[in-house]
DNA sequence: GATAACTTGTGAAGAAATTCACAAGTTCAT
DNA sequence: ATGAACTTGTGAATTTCTTCACAAGTTATC
């Protein structure tokens, strides 16, 4: 295994999806064993809290370095901080809520993001009628503005919360206007350059997921 | 290939959940491509607008049967029918939302669900304050009546919209009253028989996702 | 300090998913 | 009718992901 500081990361190679959907998992467990005063944990236990297996718990960790003691398991606070550090969730995030519809309003007003360390610092909409209004003690921005705005703001994260038609317009006033990551509501696939980052919650496909499983379960 | 007539669909081995995501996005496509008069597409086309490739396309489609005639493609009408047959789409669904806050209320007034044949009958809620209040014409009613109704209505699937603490209560209480499919918007690992299906919409896992990629890209 | 009981970290093996590559079928133009 | 241009369906090859299995390290007990 390369040999690191304590400080650094290594990226040895390309880390898959699911291992990073897991580690975020992870965290959440031990920030909740944290919370109840555990001091250690084996990657027996905490796999059993995620429905996966140790060998995988200690597989996805093996990515970025030797976390654990032998024979004793991790210690809860250091494994939670360098979880922490690998996600990059030691800084804040500036987020922005693009859409003010029922879903925009829903997430700009969910303070959950906010105690995670994702900051919504600003909320837009196309729609003339809803530009002015607040959600959640944010005013509305019109969409025409965003550009001008990321210049000065430069907002981490877009959270695209329109309708399926607009969305593709949308992204790519977000990409023209230099931010790296969406997170995208609208049941569309979008199509942006590779170095863009995008997440999908597309409720519509997890129902139809079930679907499948009640039918052919 | 194991032979079988046109209305049964044989379900030769387990199929991945990352085939049934795709074949949800290729039925969304093919709906696109319905509207606009598009009367046939090849595998090629299908994959271009999903980030995939045709093989892929091919393959996830192979696992049902042959639908697509060579050297022309597949027809759009025929195929869509055969994906919402496959993610058993022909019928409509009885969705309860559990939990009538931000997200549950948001949920409940989203209308895109419907519009694809999930559809919300009830929305239930712990808080005797919120309980007898309306939610875009559906009186929110108490959980306690939930086993009760579950009788009598037989719901499909519980959307769990309530806080992390206690979501797992609820699903005990949604598994208890035979539903079989749990859509889950808390951040919270759910424990459930493994005959109950469960999808998780986890905002927090997709932001911490684009924060690994914004740190590590 | 020796033994028993744990647990990690990791190569190797195994399983699963994706991609390749091509025979076989279809359409169209001439 | 023939050839050119497409496209599917699918075994085989490849790549990726997961699980196995065990050496090596730690702690507790006597």
């Amino acid at each position: 295994m390369k040999k690191f500081t304590s400080s650094s990361i290594p990226i040895v190679k390309r880390i898959a999806d699911s291992t990073v959907r897991r580690l975020s998992l992870y965290l959440r467990f031990l920030e909740d064993f944290e919370k109840r005063g555990i001091a250690t944990i084996s990657s027996d236990e905490l796999a059993a809290r995620g429905g996966t297996t140790s060998a995988q718990v200690r597989k996805d960790l093996s990515f970025f370095g030797s976390f654990g003691k032998r024979g004793l398991g991790y210690s809860v606070a250091e494994l939670s901080a360098r979880l922490r550090q690998i996600l990059g969730l030691e800084r804040e995030w500036q987020v922005i809520i693009i859409g003010a519809g029922k879903i925009g309003a829903a997430l700009a007003q969910y303070h959950g993001f906010s105690q995670r360390g994702f900051r919504i610092i600003a909320v837009y909409d196309a729609d003339p009628d809803k530009v002015g209004r607040a959600v959640d003690g944010l005013v509305i921005r019109p969409l025409t503005d965003l550009a001008d705005d990321a210049k000065r703001q430069a907002p981490d994260i877009a959270v695209l919360a329109v309708p399926a038609v607009a969305a593709q317009e949308v992204a790519d006033l977000v990409v023209k206007s230099g931010i790296r990551a969406i997170l995208n509501f609208a049941p569309h696939q979008l199509q942006v350059p590779e170095t863009i980052a995008v997440k999908a919650v597309n409720m519509a496909m997890e129902l139809e997921g079930l679907s499948f499983a009640l039918t052919n379960g």
